[in-house]
RNA sequence: UGUCUGGUUGACCCU
């Protein structure tokens, strides 16, 4: 069965979660025999990667009728799978009628409450816990930054007998959250000063603590540990430091790390977009937009809110009607620059026009 | 060969 297992996990990773189950059916005709405890939980976590919550109930189903329900792996990704598809009443009734439970389950239902926001039963959960862990703790940070009790986080956080890297950059990340940049830059400070170690996800969070501080300094100094730490290829860290330089007034630090970069996503050439609409570098920005391999709704959103911003109404509503004629489907944020450009060009119409598509489409 | 916690891009608002 590994073999089969293996690749159902190929499937999974790549996010084909349609080819995942066709592959578990063609499993199911070669007569189970290569079905076996390894299986579901990988079918059940592509449900919840791709938010598939009916075919995580029909595969849950199947869980039950080859009697895998009382694996614990597979008791956890189902548990995992319904708290991420907003079904936690499901979880918890997964979590009530297992066998076994190790502080995996215990985790997981908790991560459920915790993505869910709610606070009162998260708390009871926590108490009731057979036994604290610190991956327990470090989600309650996470819930109590979110719902800005700050105080009780930071209480948490040093009543933890043990705690790890995640714990202090969730408290950062509490910090962040809540506005408070100064306090975040602080304790990442005193994490070095404390001989924490630190990834690219520390890396990534602190500067964007200095991106809303605009503090060109720490930005650099951070950028410049972030080579020693020998960090700098990772995207996502490219798109925190562009993102950085151009909020910080330096756009020519942001185009340089844009051209230098190699395996940029969408997220780098959104930044890029917007870093140059903000400096008032249009054709840059919609060289690059044109040019684009991909977009998404940020990239056609980061134009046209640029173009309202720099009072290029008519190019703003010339941008939305190509988009929608591309079949891109705007959001809130593309319709509030669309809407704030039929007011300044006092386009009545095109106006009367956007609000009947906006009743239409919610 | 399988499960749980932290991070990056767009308008307005908030600060």
């Amino acid at each position: 069965g590994f073999i089969w297992n293996t690749m159902l996990k190929a499937f999974v990773r790549g996010n084909r979660v349609q080819d995942s189950i066709f592959l578990y059916k063609l499993m199911l005709e070669n007569g189970f025999v290569c079905i076996d405890n390894y299986t579901y939980p990988i079918l059940i976590q592509g449900c919840s990667l791709s938010l598939s919550e009916f075919g995580g109930i029909e595969v849950h189903d199947h869980v039950v009728k080859m009697g895998f329900d009382g694996d614990v792996y597979v008791v956890n990704n189902l548990i995992n799978m319904y708290s991420v598809c907003g079904h936690i009443g499901d979880a918890r009734k997964v979590f009530d009628g297992s066998p076994r439970l190790d502080f995996v389950s215990w985790n997981s239902m908790l991560a459920g409450y915790v993505t869910e926001g709610n606070i009162e039963e998260a708390k009871l959960f926590y108490t009731q816990m057979p036994k604290r862990n610190i991956i327990a703790s470090n989600s309650m940070i996470v819930l109590l930054g979110r719902s800005g009790r700050l105080s009780e986080a930071h209480q948490l956080f040093k009543d933890m007998v043990e705690k790890d890297m995640v714990s202090w950059t969730a408290l950062i990340s509490c910090y962040e959250q809540n506005l408070m940049y100064k306090e975040a830059l602080d304790l990442f400070f005193t994490m070095r000063q404390n001989g924490i170690s630190v990834d690219e996800v520390v890396f990534v969070s602190v500067l964007s603590a200095c991106s809303y501080l605009l503090s060109f300094k720490i930005g650099e100094l951070v950028h410049s540990f972030v080579i020693r730490f020998g960090f700098e290829s990772y995207v996502n860290l490219q798109n925190a430091l562009i993102h950085m330089y151009s909020r910080c007034g330096d756009v020519l630090a942001a185009q340089k790390l844009f051209n230098n970069g190699c395996f940029l996503d969408l997220i780098t050439w959104n930044s890029m977009i917007s870093a140059y609409m903000n400096y008032g570098l249009v054709v840059k920005a919609r060289e690059l937009f044109d040019s684009m391999p991909e977009k998404d709704v940020v990239s056609w959103s980061s134009m046209i809110s640029g173009y309202a911003q720099l009072n290029k109404f008519s190019e703003t509503l010339a941008l939305f009607h190509e988009m929608l004629h591309q079949g891109v489907k705007p959001d809130e944020t593309t319709l509030v620059s669309v809407v704030s450009a039929c007011a300044q060009l006092a386009a009545l119409d095109q106006g009367k026009w956007l609000d009947a598509y906006i009743q239409k489409n919610g």
